[in-house]
DNA sequence: GTAGGGTTAG
């Protein structure tokens, strides 16, 4: 930096240079300090007496490797107002990229106009970013628009589509779009591979995962530091955390993210011991853990019921200068919950720097819950509302505070309420995947087309279930409805609608994996253990926290979760 | 000098 800035010095105290050899002098400079100095490189741009889109280009460029802002933004506004320099396919991809790393929806379908009107509509650059500008807004169905219409489909526009459906959850399209890419006769590479076992571990694809897996075998991609930590993480979010330890083991060189991967994976599996026991081989190895890694460290700890463990990490991790974040203060407060300690916990939130989050509110009104400390509850869930009057999450825990505690009145004040202020339930979601497709099943919705079938199973289910003395869990159905109707309402659950598909489909000991989007319910977990006994099948649940192991009546969270 | 990728509490 101090050499170019003395250059810059330089040019500056010879007035006799020609207009046009400055100009040139100091784009060089600003190409060099995009990289170093980037307030420099962008006080350079405004000096350059005729500065080429060259030079907006490589400012802009420069500011996408900083921290995300919006200055390539501002300075394609300031183009588009000038009129000169003329933008170019460079610049258009990327404005693209800023506006998808923010993401700014807006600002990209402005760009996306500027785009048709300047003519780069057919260029693939400008294409491949504009669809993952759509994919990165969630706008897929725009981004798949972009892809549709493009003539000629690389390696990139495919694994950028595969990759936008991926990360909203769309493994069903995801991977069809796969299959359809190889049909096209279009290899796919790495980054393809890690997008579709990116899809496959969102929706606890274990069977489709496995087949990916021996694809990347077979086409020797496996090489690859992103694509071996992708199936890491995809075994252990599948509940194959054997496996994911096996890949683990066998990578040659572990960054960061890598080991990060494989202790979340125990963490979220309840083995405490094992995430810990990875995470001193990490210091062993000379890694430096990142924030994510103590997310996961934490959460073990957490999940183990290790307080004293945690407390002690916790403070390494401040002396080691990681700034704690608000999930890192989530795990925290949780390791207290977890264990009933309300008022550790209570004392941790009061001495956070930073406002507590809905997440963090809930966390306590839940432990409320469970230790029937109702004026404590009442309080929080009044913060809780206050902070996110519009999430239906808040009514229904102080719904379900106010139902452990018998509370008839105030219960259905709580359900008055939503109904009044019009909040809408985020219903059950659950899934599970047979033969290589991936079934939804959505609370008390029959629309599948086995539907028939699988509610003659639930009620031969129910009947089994309630003859080995099972009580439904009531209090936990929140619905204003009769018993009788209570108890229909529970066995319309989505894991149990998921569970019943599973073993119509399959047979023992073919093991029924089902992914949920919201925690486990009380009375689903007691019938699920039952349902374990009874048929002689391991089921395993991953809801919206952790992994649920059951087997021949008992769950490997041991009713703690 | 351009486009697509892995880990994150409840």
């Amino acid at each position: 930096m101090r050499v170019l800035t003395q250059i810059h010095a330089h040019i500056l105290t010879h007035l006799h240079l020609s207009l046009s050899s400055v100009s040139f002098t100091l784009s060089k400079i600003l190409c060099f300090a995009a990289y170093r100095n980037i307030l420099y490189a962008k006080t350079l741009l405004f000096r350059i007496p005729y500065p080429t889109i060259f030079s907006y280009n490589t400012l802009m460029r420069g500011f996408l490797l900083q921290n995300p802002s919006r200055e390539p933004i501002l300075l394609f506004k300031k183009l588009v107002q000038k009129k000169f320099p003329k933008s170019n396919t460079f610049t258009m991809a990327f404005v693209l990229k800023c506006c998808s790393i923010l993401p700014a929806l807006e600002e990209g379908k402005q760009v996306h106009k500027h785009v048709i009107a300047s003519g780069f509509g057919g260029n693939s650059f400008v294409q491949t970013s504009l669809l993952n500008f759509y994919t990165k807004c969630e706008e897929v169905e725009l981004g798949r628009k972009v892809f549709d219409e493009m003539t000629e489909r690389n390696v990139v526009a495919w694994s950028a589509m595969i990759g936008g459906y991926a990360r909203v959850g769309m493994v069903n399209e995801a991977l069809g779009l796969f299959r359809e890419m190889q049909r096209g006769g279009v290899e796919p590479d790495e980054v393809t591979m890690v997008s579709v076992i990116s899809a496959c571990a969102m929706t606890g694809a274990l069977d489709l995962g496995r087949w990916v897996h021996k694809f990347i075998d077979k086409k020797g991609l496996n090489n690859d530091l992103m694509v071996s930590t992708a199936l890491v993480n995809m075994y252990a979010k599948c509940g194959s955390i054997e496996k994911a330890k096996e890949v683990f083991e066998a990578m040659p060189y572990k960054d960061a993210k890598a080991w990060s991967s494989m202790i979340v994976g125990f963490a979220v599996h309840g083995l405490a011991e094992e995430a810990l026991g990875t995470f001193a081989e990490m210091g062993e190895a000379k890694v430096e853990p990142n924030h994510v890694t103590l997310v996961g460290v934490l959460s073990a700890c957490a999940h183990g019921g290790l307080v004293s463990n945690g407390r002690k990490y916790w403070s390494s991790m401040l002396e080691s200068g990681i700034e704690p974040s608000m999930e890192h203060y989530g795990c925290m407060v949780d390791l207290f919950c977890r264990a009933n300690l309300v008022e550790d916990a209570y004392e941790f939130v009061k001495t956070m720097p930073i406002a507590p989050n809905p997440a963090i509110w809930r966390t306590l009104l839940v432990t409320c819950r469970r230790n029937k400390m109702f004026e404590k509850g009442e309080i929080i869930a009044e913060q809780l509302l206050q902070l996110e009057p519009l999430n239906a999450e808040n009514y229904i825990l102080l719904s379900s505070l106010y139902a452990s505690g018998a509370n008839w009145v105030k219960m259905s004040r709580v359900r008055r309420q939503m109904k009044e202020r019009g909040i809408k339930v985020v219903p059950g979601c659950s899934s599970t995947e047979i033969n290589g497709y991936v079934h939804e099943f959505v609370m008390g919705n029959w629309s599948h087309p086995e539907a028939k079938d699988i509610r003659e199973l639930l009620q031969e289910v129910s009947e089994r279930v309630r003859g080995v003395g099972h009580e439904p869990w009531i209090a936990t159905v929140l619905q204003n409805v009769g018993d009788g109707e209570k108890q229909d309402t529970l066995w319309e659950h989505s894991e149990r609608l998921a569970i019943a598909y599973g073993l119509l489909k399959t047979k023992a000991p073919v093991v029924i994996r089902v992914v949920k989007n919201l925690r486990v319910c009380v009375d689903c977990h007691e019938v699920t253990k039952t349902i374990s006994k009874l048929y002689g099948r391991e089921i395993v649940v991953r809801d919206r926290v952790r992994f649920h192991k059951f087997v021949n009546g008992a769950c490997s969270c041991r009713d703690f979760w």
